[in-house]
DNA sequence: CTGAAAGCGCTTACAG
DNA sequence: CTGAAAGCGCTTACAG
């Protein structure tokens, strides 16, 4: 192992000729110091080339950012979890401490109740999934006018001044979505469209991008019937009972969501048509992961809830500490798709990347 | 922000009535200790819940890690570059340094040069990416030998004493891609296979676990013939000319490797077949990217370079660092799939996760 | 075998 | 406005 040695505050006090210290106050723009002496003190240390020593610099602050979490608790959030922890690595875990605040799944009161109490906590940035983000807004926009940055994931509350939204593109899904099942049905035949709600945002666009891919690059499919299942499996479930009791030559379903599969899975079963009807939806809950196994589901799209854990803790973290802004304020998270060949690699490498 | 405070060896050293030295030497094996001091120094930091602090620890040893990664110099390994450098973060930089030696694609003799100027420059562990095996083996336990840990990545060394390797797990990646092509195909047509070379053991298990699930899955799917490419455009241009010259009812095509789908696409185009036949490979090299967006690869596989990057260093930093072993000896990365609609997201994405 | 002291590079009071 | 000193928690010589 080698050593490692840089230039340090000294080196630049020694060759100006002054103390430790007012280098110190002019690196850091402190008080107390006159304007030519910190310039020159700036010069010298950008031709040194001078980096602070990170690790002298937490040794003698021992400050800790405390980033709050503000989320559902179910499955899906558990590897969102872990991509937030994996973020803090062992030397990590020493900088950042993360809280994680547990919502409902669909609650805003609590939410925002949440959100104000991480605020008086005083915790020094806030990651949230909104579940209705126009309530949530002013909230968030109060945090970040008192220098709170906040980033959404998952869900984006896109008329809030927060920091950055980190999730899937819900347009990029849906395009996926319409390749796969246009290419499994081999660009033509009928299909039914379950969408969770139609005036979810990311619902809706889900729905509309894959209508206009298949519209533009499959013009032999015929999209039969569009249907909210409120991301119930009865509903889902009545829905496509219904719709092949109706016609019986529906030869792809197309679900916007992570639920209500089981309920569709149900009704293909029962109508002897599963593994025959192509089905697409998204995430890699348990209902979906055991019906790719079986082959009723042909595939699903995931949108990478670890890696949307992890690069929310990591924006916070730079902007905290480096004061760096992220590029652009979206920050989309990869499609993986995934079949019954490949499920288990993608879940399980999830808990470990 | 909070301040973090955490059990010290003063702590343990007054709560004694000790030395602070005498407790560092305890802690850590040093000599020059009585075996009863140290036992009460042991359980007492036990019951005190004492965790050295890292940053205090650094400083004063200045200690940097360097690791070198012997790989060829092409895309594909930039990207995993960039993942070896995602996980140098700010502070990682102190800690590890990453040596960067380049070998030619194809150049066994070069490689084990290139491992023993590592050896010799004293690096403290080492990632490479045998071309040949067998030759570098040997070497491979000479560095082990004397607690260099090696990791091998995207190809493997399984006679050596390598600590791990990381890389796509051939066969997962193969059962993948005769499900997609399984699945475009709606089950039945004739397919051939083009693989580079017949003795390449990564080639060789991507295509028997092709076979085997066609076999299993897809039994009105033929495979009319096995081609080797050479991994050459030229090659896999005259293979696939000549079969569609043969025969004109080939519906898909799967190419076991990324490179010499250029050749493939060629022939395609002037049989007037592209975007008709499906065809599945491997790996986002341009060639490939170009040919999914034009539509003439159906979809493609890739191996997440990146993330082989990232692990290589994580799992060496780790091992030197906390002495900490691999759970097992291999670590397969995802079986990424590219289709035409996130292709850009899969490529953008590499460089920031 | 054990202790006391110096020093890593920084920040933070405290003097002047 | 500037300097000198103490201290963060550790390791490393140097005494005893």
């Amino acid at each position: 192992m080698k050593e490692r040695r840089g230039v340090t505050q000294k080196d630049i006090a020694q060759s100006l000729g002054i103390s430790r210290g007012t280098v110190d106050r002019a690196l850091h723009d402190r008080e107390g110091i006159s304007d030519e002496v910190k310039l020159r003190i700036l010069s010298k240390a950008q031709q040194l080339g001078y980096a602070p020593n990170r690790f002298a610099q937490f040794l003698v602050t021992r400050k800790q950012i405390e980033i709050a979490m503000i989320t559902p608790g179910d499955p899906f959030w558990t590897r969102v979890h872990e991509g937030a922890n994996s973020f803090l690595s062992e030397l990590g875990h020493w900088l950042v401490q993360v809280r994680w605040l547990e919502t409902e799944v669909h609650d805003p009161e609590r939410e925002t109740a949440l959100f104000e109490e991480a605020l008086s906590a005083g915790v020094d940035g806030i990651g949230v999934a909104p579940s209705d983000p126009d309530l949530l807004a002013p909230w968030v926009d109060r945090a970040v006018g008192s220098g709170i940055p906040v980033v959404t994931l998952n869900t984006d509350a896109p008329t809030s001044k927060r920091l950055l939204f980190i999730g899937q593109d819900p347009i990029s899904a849906g395009r996926t979505a319409a390749e796969l099942l246009g290419k499994f049905l081999l660009g033509r035949g009928r299909v039914i469209i379950l969408t969770g709600f139609r005036n979810v945002l990311v619902h809706k666009l889900r729905m509309t991008s894959f209508q206009e891919l298949i519209a533009s690059d499959f013009p032999a499919i015929s999209i039969e019937g569009i249907y909210e299942s409120h991301d119930s499996d009865r509903d889902a479930y009545e829905i496509t009972r219904a719709a092949f009791a109706q016609r019986g030559d529906i030869a792809g379903i197309y679900l916007t969501t992570g639920t209500g599969i089981g309920g569709v899975g149900r009704a293909l079963k029962e109508a002897r048509r599963a593994g025959l009807v192509r089905v697409v939806c998204f995430d890699f809950l348990s209902d979906t992961v055991d019906l790719l196994k079986e082959g009723v589901v042909s595939a699903s799209i995931g949108e990478d809830p670890h890696s949307q854990g992890y690069q929310t803790v990591k924006a916070i973290y730079d902007f905290i500490v480096d004061g760096k802004r992220p590029q652009g304020s979206f920050l989309y998270t990869r499609t993986d798709i995934g079949l019954k060949a490949n499920i288990d690699l993608l879940l399980s490498y999830g808990s470990r990347a």
